[in-house]
DNA sequence: TGTACATCAGTGAACGCGCGTTCACTGATGTAC
DNA sequence: TGTACATCAGTGAACGCGCGTTCACTGATGTAC
């Protein structure tokens, strides 16, 4: 009857010529999306601005995305993939827990400034009429996961102490059960949430220096992030090896 | 010639009737966009939408504002107004520095799941294509401001201890000289660096929670935002007084 | 107090732009016999 | 291997919408003499 669209499209296992050619197009269309978003955000990214780079017509792009909300959903999962494989590469020389930890907190900031749009995408205001589909939340999910990770690696190698923040009340441990069940972890209550706060110090951190608001800057950033970086992992029981 | 600007514009010291009910037009204009904005959000903020729910014609707005973004360089300021005005009236019943940082906290934490797209406009992503000019910066100034204020005065009533965090490295409280000078502020530079870092985490709490990062949910927001609260102000060195 | 003139507020039409999405269509590619 | 048919990709025009901003204009309000 009609022409087919894209979500009623359900390629063979054994995949065809013509289903090799439409998986590449797919993709160069999702990278000159992508570089749309670099270059001028995702609020003003539009299907005709896409369409115009790639030289189609708009209406061509409606084969390969059922509409823009779901481009923007695929670029989004795509970034959490890049600053979750960025933050679980992130290894350190001296392997131990807190040179981890600080190898991917400088990770999630080299991200942040490296694709300024996408950490915005990400994590700064939710695009208008834009609701996150359920099929975001693994991905998104696994940046709070990636530092946990840390934290557990440590305590497996029994060097995670006991941290300087105060203990956490009952009803902030069991507040934030929910979340901890979804990550999972099997790190110590105390120690999670510990972490989840360490999370919005560096999130935090960026954010704020990303989006301008450290006004008359700061003439040493990354010692300041360090510094605060490494701050954090104290507050979890992370300590630099003194030998 | 043609008739005036706004940005032409200079009342007289003594206001006359005419001035009187310009400036209330003006407080109008301003009240309905901030509606709008409270409705909608910035990125889709637009002359004609407020001059439609004043009953107005799109040009008639061009007597008050020069142009989409000086209204809304006016929205920010009032915002941030808004949102210092909160803080710096945030008491506690038993005046102390502890009580008095989780007052704060509280209260900046109230203020942004009140007025979320304000707290977007401020503390979110950029609005595509708005560049926040200078006279924004003393209103975006008093919110650090007001957190830096509380350690002062905890200081001067000589109840600021040493606080938990790892003392900081030249290199750090160096780097963060240059915002400090603008503050201003008369705190030791470990105690200052504190409390920016302080005001790192309570925003990432805040941004997380409210722009939808904790899936899953908390089961207990509230307590869970109270205990990382709470943790700040123990690693700046103010304690709660047992007695 | 009255008159002449300047200033101002607000209107309505228009300009030029861009957007997401639909739809009938033309060829090209793949598939079944 | 060849033919007939189904499937698919991509086009180009169109729909309906909203936006910021300009400009000549009409009345109303204020001011100077």
């Amino acid at each position: 009857m009609f022409a087919t669209r894209y979500s009623e499209y359900v390629p063979s296992a054994s995949q065809s010529a013509r289903a090799r050619v439409r998986s590449e197009l797919t993709q160069e269309i999702k990278g000159a999306a992508s570089a749309a978003l670099a270059r001028d955000g995702a609020v003003v990214l539009s299907l005709r601005g896409v369409a115009r780079d790639l030289g189609m017509a708009p209406s061509a792009l409606y084969r390969y995305f059922a509409s823009r909300d779901e481009l923007l959903t695929e670029l989004i999962i795509d970034a959490y993939i890049s600053l979750a494989d960025a933050l679980e590469s992130a290894t350190a020389p001296r392997v131990g827990g807190f040179e981890h930890w600080m190898a991917v907190a400088r990770a999630m900031r080299g991200w942040a400034f490296e694709r300024p749009h996408e950490w915005a995408l990400l994590y700064g205001s939710p695009v208008p009429g834009y609701h996150a589909p359920e099929r975001t939340v693994p991905a998104a999910m696994r940046i709070p996961r990636a530092l946990v990770k840390v934290v557990e690696g440590a305590l497996a190698d029994g060097c995670l102490g006991d941290g300087t923040d105060p203990p956490a009340p009952p009803a902030a441990t069991a507040g934030v059960e929910p979340i901890l069940e979804g990550l999972p972890t099997t790190l110590p209550v105390q120690a999670a949430l510990g972490t989840l706060a360490a999370w919005e110090q560096l999130s935090g951190a960026i954010s704020l220096e990303l989006f301008g608001h450290f006004t008359g800057g700061l003439s040493d950033p990354d010692a300041v992030y360090d510094y605060i970086a490494g701050a954090t992992a104290a507050r979890i029981g992370l300590t630099p090896r003194v030998r």
